[in-house]
DNA sequence: CGGTATCCTGGCGGATACTG
DNA sequence: CAGTATCCGCCAGGATACCG
C-alpha cells in the first residue's frame, strides 16, 4: 500500500508521469495540521515554533516538526534561524508560493462555513447522513 | 488515534464545535480516489460502477464502493439504481452540493499543473526538495 | 527553546473470494 | 454487474524521553 500522497506524488512527477496536478495540490495540505498551520501563516506573519505548539490543539513536538518540515521541502514555509548558543529559535513563514496557495484554503474556507450553516438548519443531514443506517 | 478526518470533522460539528470549516472541506475529498471521482463526474455526467473500476487504475471494488458510499452520506453524489432482476445497474452523479465542489477542484488543477511547470523548468527542486539531505 | 529518537497503534486501503 | 465479507500490511501520527 502506500498512502503517503506527497511521496504518491512526486513518485508521478519523477517518473515522467505530470497527470497528477489536483493530487499535487492536495498533497501540500493534506498533513493533519497543515491546513491549521497555513491558515495562521496566511497574512504573511511570521510565527514561531512554540506559538504553534500553543495554538494548534494537542500536537506534539515531533508532529509539529515533520509538518513543518514537509512544508519545507515542498517550498511551502520557510524557516529563519534566531538561535544562540544553546537556545535555539526558529520561525517560518509562507513562500511566494506557499502564499498562492492561500486563495484555495479561502475558498475551502468558505464552502465549509457555508455547508456548516446548511447542516445547523437542515436536521435531515444529522439523521440521513450522519447516521446512514437510520 | 484519529486519522480519520471525516469522523473528526462530524464529531466537531455535532458537539457545537463549528470552528474546522477548511477541515470539512478538506474531508470531502480526502480519500484516496475520491479526487479523480469527483473529477469525472465534473461535467454532470453520470458514471456507471463498472466505469469507475475502468478508470480508475487498480482500485478494488470494496475500495469503490466505500468511497462511493463515503461521498454519498456527504451529499456530494448521488446514486440511481437500474437494477433489474440479478443483474445490478448503478449509476452516479454529482448533487447540487457536489457541484458547487467543482470551482474548488477546479483551482486545484490550475494551482498543480503550474506548479509541475516550475518543478520542471526548476531543477532545484529535484535536488533541494525531493532530497532533502543532499 | 526546538528539536530527535523510539516505540506503538488505529484505521485506510489492497487482495481475494463469495453473493444476488 | 455491483456489490459484501474477511483478512492483512503499512504508515501517519501520538506518547514519551532525551539532547544541544
Amino acid at each position: 500500500m502506500e498512502t503517503d500522497i506527497r511521496q504518491d506524488v512526486r513518485n508521478k512527477i519523477q517518473s515522467g508521469n505530470f497527470d497528477c496536478a489536483k493530487e499535487l495540490t492536495l498533497s501540500m495540505f493534506s498533513g493533519k495540521h497543515k491546513m491549521y498551520i497555513l491558515w495562521e501563516l496566511r497574512n504573511g506573519d511570521e510565527i514561531h515554533f512554540n506559538q504553534f505548539t500553543r495554538i494548534i490543539p494537542n500536537v506534539s513536538r515531533k508532529v509539529l516538526t515533520n509538518q513543518l518540515n514537509e512544508l519545507i521541502q515542498d517550498s511551502i514555509i520557510e524557516k529563519r534561524d534566531y538561535s544562540e548558543g544553546k537556545v535555539k529559535r526558529a520561525s517560518y513563514k509562507l513562500t511566494a508560493i506557499g502564499a498562492s496557495l492561500i486563495p484555495i484554503l479561502t475558498m475551502m474556507y468558505d464552502w465549509g462555513e457555508k455547508r456548516i450553516d446548511q447542516l445547523r438548519i437542515d436536521p435531515v443531514y444529522q439523521t440521513k447522513n450522519f447516521h446512514p443506517d437510520v
